[in-house]
DNA sequence: CTGAAAGCGCTTACAG
DNA sequence: CTGAAAGCGCTTACAG
């Protein structure tokens, strides 16, 4: 159905070596040959067939993104979407076919599909174990980490600066004289919620304040539904917060939501703040202080980096820490 | 590096045929043979090469998605992320692998790199032209639609009724009492909300009610910021309406965020409605009333038949019509 | 500059 | 039930 460069060789007069060399644009073709094999080409609509060409290539120019995720499926998530646009995007730059799968069980199933596959190289998102981890480095395969929820020495590892993040989110609401401040954590088994939780105690600590465990609400996922029944937990209490941090901003839109059907003004009586600057964020009403993470940047690098360990680079840094940005919307903003 | 049936052969003391026998599952093989064909593949981590297979068998067991927007990317689409999810989720129950491309110039690029990949069939979703249709169309690729711009009688389509939608819209507002009413509507050459507007026409005419041009305000894209725009144009007008429709459900959010910063509330002075129901309608302030679609059912719809097709079934329907259902939330409840 | 030959890692008839 | 051979559609040295 399809033609083959043995088609186009005998339409075009010639060998299938010279076809393959000026199809390819690798090695000497005369004017002559050149012109006659790339008519042919146009005339039959030929399309060279990527799969034979790298079985002889032992490259595919494919590869596999898998987003690890214990509940919610994936592309639609905001933050990692985000992740995933970016590589899309640098991947057509670079010539690279993206294979797209999202794991919610974190078993080796989905590495191994694509290693079937022979992807040139994976990108690890999100919820990995070590286990997981263990069984893609015994291939040699190249793969780097995005925000994954553990660290590795031998991975390349993109993730945000979570620890700095988080002092940045104490910062500014002690600054803005918020206090007492109640935190709404996702699972502390997740190194970003960890540390997003720990920078933030350690700024308090470091102003002369300090983060009760009985002002934390240890939430179960990191959902908007945790945000909300945060606050029906928290407001148990005696004392109402001035500030609430949640360490996502899907919490922080639950909190939020909360609050208000509490009767409380956001953020007139209580201020919130959340963390990732999703898109929601901005068009959320009140509009949601929070933490700007460098989702499109990390994407870029992470296909970037992969690009050269593919190309047989090594020499590479081991991980690169995006820094967080502070942005200031109406749910810290009084008057 | 990657060991190959010949080394799995060799080492079970087998022939390479026999080998691909126990491997492919297809075939005699006696029970000794397998045992240590089997033994051999589990001892040295053997990953058949899909791409030998493939070249052999010409299936690849890979599918691609392609995305095709005008401006915006589109993993992080609050809509056509929805429909990925569920595509990707049949993908792995079927054993297909997908590529997901998005293509912002909607030219044939995309479509010519993923031949290449020889993919077994492709999903075309949201702003086709009938060039890039006629192109894909004039190779023997299976391929299915999905909320495509532009209808074509021989390719099986599968999109919400947006027809049904828009009346569904009408119906509810007039029968909630809300009267006057404002449109704001997405690109009319887009089919979906062209259709959206003309059903919300046509219900508010059964009903003896009619809709001015200068009640409508044409967006230019469907973002949020049109919305918010919308309100500014329609304000300039004497009467204050109602309620407002918009044809998605970003517009109507930005329509929300426009009321309230012009000091009315929502839904007590003017009501919003969209259509889509994005995650995020069910949890703005207010929570978005708006048209849900099915977009799981479709997603997962499309693969389904699109394997059918891939399987050389040909009877199949041309198009498959969602059936849209209302969701009533805060934006237009009062009281 | 060009063509014949070998090979990438599989599967698939075909004898045996 | 099993193995040798041919072939899928390319590329890559190697002679010429």
């Amino acid at each position: 159905m399809n033609y083959t460069i043995k088609d186009i060789a005998y339409q075009a007069g010639v060998s299938k070596s010279t076809a393959s060399r000026v199809i390819s644009g690798k090695g000497y073709v005369s004017m002559e040959a050149r012109e006659k094999v790339e008519a042919t080409v146009q005339r039959l609509q030929y399309k060279p067939n990527a799969i034979a060409r790298s079985l002889v290539s032992s490259f595919t120019r494919n590869i596999g993104v898998i987003i690890y995720r214990q509940h919610h499926p994936i592309a639609s998530h905001p933050f990692y979407s985000k992740v995933l646009d970016a590589i899309l995007e640098k991947a057509t730059e670079l010539g690279y076919a993206i294979f797209v799968m999202t794991d919610m069980e974190i078993s080796n199933r989905s590495a191994d599909f694509l290693l079937e596959k022979r992807v040139d190289g994976l990108i690890l998102i999100s919820r990995l174990n070590n286990e997981l981890l263990e069984y893609v480095k015994s291939f040699d395969i190249p793969f780097v980490m995005i925000n994954s929820s553990i660290e590795d020495a031998e991975v390349t590892h993109f993730a945000n600066d979570d620890l700095a993040g988080g002092k940045i989110a104490a910062e500014y609401l002690l600054a803005e004289g918020y206090h007492p401040l109640y935190v709404v954590a996702g699972p502390q088994e997740h190194r970003s919620h960890y540390l997003r939780l720990k920078g933030f105690r350690e700024k308090l600590v470091e102003s002369g304040y300090s983060l009760a465990e009985e002002d934390i609400y240890y939430a179960e996922n990191t959902q908007f539904d945790e945000g909300y029944r945060a606050v029906q937990c928290l407001w148990e209490r005696a004392s109402i917060p001035k500030a609430i941090f949640a360490t996502n901003d899907m919490m922080a839109l639950g909190v939020i939501r909360g609050l208000i059907e509490k009767g409380y003004r956001v953020p007139g009586d209580v201020a919130a703040m959340g963390f990732d600057d999703i898109d929601y964020a901005a068009i959320s009403n009140p509009a949601l202080t929070t933490v700007h993470i460098a989702k499109t940047k990390m994407g870029k690098a992470a296909l970037q980096t992969l690009d050269q360990l593919i190309r047989g680079q090594v020499h590479l840094p081991k991980e690169e820490l995006f820094t967080p940005q502070l942005v200031v919307r109406e749910s810290t903003r009084i008057g």
